[in-house]
Order: structure tokens, then C-alpha cells, then sequence
DNA sequence: TATGGAACCTGTAGTCACTATAGGTGCAAG
DNA sequence: CTTGCACCTATAGTGACTACAGGTTCCATA
């Protein structure tokens, strides 16, 4: 029954107007009904699927997974399954994410440290920058 | 005495070609000379710079703080101590970064072992997805 | 010296998920 | 009826590259 106005979609979802006309635009939103004059008019479940989109990316999943997630809604066994899968997916790149700047948060310490005890006037991190080419980083997970 | 190709200038930083050329256009590495027919010449001082820039890039300092440490490279006190700042300031976003994905983690975690015991048809992801607009995951930092 | 093919050149567009701007129009309250 | 905010479209910008198209140069071999 009740509709809504872009800006009011927006704010009840915590979104830019400009996000919502972005997702439109890419296909993640379906195109809502407009008024004489040419503005947008959502309705219910324009607003549940804005959440969806929103509650996925708060967690991080790319827009390309949130369209496969949505195409699961039917929720039977299978869906659950495939859904599953994709979240699995990305908890691996989250981990990897994690360990990655993980290592580069203890190199920076390390490098931090040097410049507080350094006796001469160099400064050890542009030293740093500046040596041999092997990694400076000890392991870093391919992307 | 020895001069490099944009290939093997690339090869020896374990970069791209086209990060090479990229760099140049944005004005992070010097304009090289050329030969009469048009092909980029290194030396030594490009070879140490993008060294440098490559493991500033590896540890995930942004174009634009490169730009500044470029600038120190007087090694002075001064120098090191606005190096320190930056460094500071990098690791600073470096563990907000780690402690946004440790809560997507923890988020996603749950989620799956709800998946693994449902009982009921319906996929805990997507339903989750679905829900209320309040927030997932427990406490994201700004930015 | 001729030639073939790899490496180089420029310029442009695509990636991801928005964000921002310019220049205009609709709508609803007073 | 007027004011002014919300809305409209279209386009460009962000960061740090990457990829392509269509052409040119270099150098090692025959």
C-alpha cells in the first residue's frame, strides 16, 4: 500500500540516493514505477530487496555475488546449499585479506620501531624503500 | 653505464610494463630519455626509485603518501620524523582495516554454522539478508 | 642485407562500487 | 502562485592499475 520516494527508500536503508539510481542503472534494483512527472515510486518489496543489497554489502560480498544470492530466494534446500557456498567463498578472501595485512602491520611496526632506536641520521624507513628487490613483506597470500 | 628497456626495468621491479608507463603519466616516475625511434631509456636512478615505490606499494601505502616519502629522501632528522608520521598514519588504517574484516568474519562465521544446523527449510543467509535494516555486523569503523 | 617477430609506442576504455557535479524539472507547503 | 527542496539525466571522477587496438622499432638470425 505504502510507497516511497527515492530519498525515503535511501534513508530507510541508509543508502545515497545516488547508490540507489547506481543499482538501478547496473540491474541489481528493478525499475519502480514512476509518477507523471517522471520520478521514481518504490514499493515493499522494492524496499526489502534494498536491504538485502545493503546487508550483503555490509558484509563485504561483491555485487556480482549479491546477484547470485538473489537470485536463490526460494528458500529450499538446494538455495541454502548454493548460498552457503558463496559465503564460504568469501570467507576464504576475508581470511586472506586479514593475513595479508596482517603481515604488513607487523612490518611496519618493525620499521616504526628502527626509526625509534636509530643511531645515525638515516632514516631506516626510506632505507628501506630504497634496498634490494626481494619482498619486503614476509608472506603475502596471492590476491 | 647500464641502461635499462621499459621491459626489463619492468621485469627487474616485478612490475608491469604498463604500471611502468602508468607511473609516468601520473608523475610518480621521471620522464626517461628516448631513443631516436621512440623507445624509453632507464638508468640506475629510475631502477632505485621504482624499487622504492614498489615495496612502498607493497605495503599498501597510497600513491599519494609515496609521493610524499619520495619527497624526504634528504636523509636528515626531519625527514625520518615525517616519514614516522606517515608510517604512523598508514598503520593506524591498516588496523581499522583488520578489525572491519575480523567482525565480517565473526559475522559470517555465525551465519554458516547456522546454515550447517538448520532444521527449518529456510537458508539463514538469506534470511538474515532480508531482515531488519539495523546493522549485521557488530561494530564497523568509520570509513 | 633482408626479415620476422617480439617488444615497444600512443591513446583509450574497462575494472569496482560508488560519489560528485552540472544543468535542468517536479512537487508540495504556505 | 511562488519558493525551494527533492528529484531527473548524463557525465566524469575516484585508486591503482589492466587491457586492448592499431601501429612502429629493434635486434637476432638467415
Amino acid at each position: 500500500m505504502s510507497t516511497l520516494s527515492i530519498g525515503a527508500l535511501a534513508q530507510r536503508c541508509d543508502t545515497k540516493v545516488e547508490t540507489v539510481r547506481y543499482y538501478e542503472r547496473i540491474g541489481l534494483m528493478p525499475a519502480p514505477a514512476r509518477t507523471s512527472g517522471g520520478h521514481r515510486v518504490y514499493d515493499e518489496a522494492h524496499l526489502k530487496q534494498l536491504y538485502f543489497i545493503r546487508r550483503a554489502r555490509e558484509l563485504g560480498f561483491p555485487i556480482g555475488r549479491i546477484q547470485e544470492l538473489l537470485s536463490l530466494s526460494s528458500p529450499d534446500e538446494t538455495s541454502c546449499e548454493v548460498a552457503s557456498d558463496i559465503a564460504v567463498g568469501h570467507l576464504a578472501d576475508i581470511r586472506q585479506k586479514i593475513s595479508n595485512l596482517r603481515a604488513l602491520e607487523a612490518t611496519l611496526e618493525n620499521l616504526l620501531e628502527a626509526c625509534a632506536e636509530r643511531s645515525d641520521p638515516a632514516c631506516p624507513i626510506i632505507e628501506t624503500l630504497y634496498k634490494s628487490p626481494n619482498s619486503l613483506v614476509t608472506s603475502l597470500g596471492r590476491k
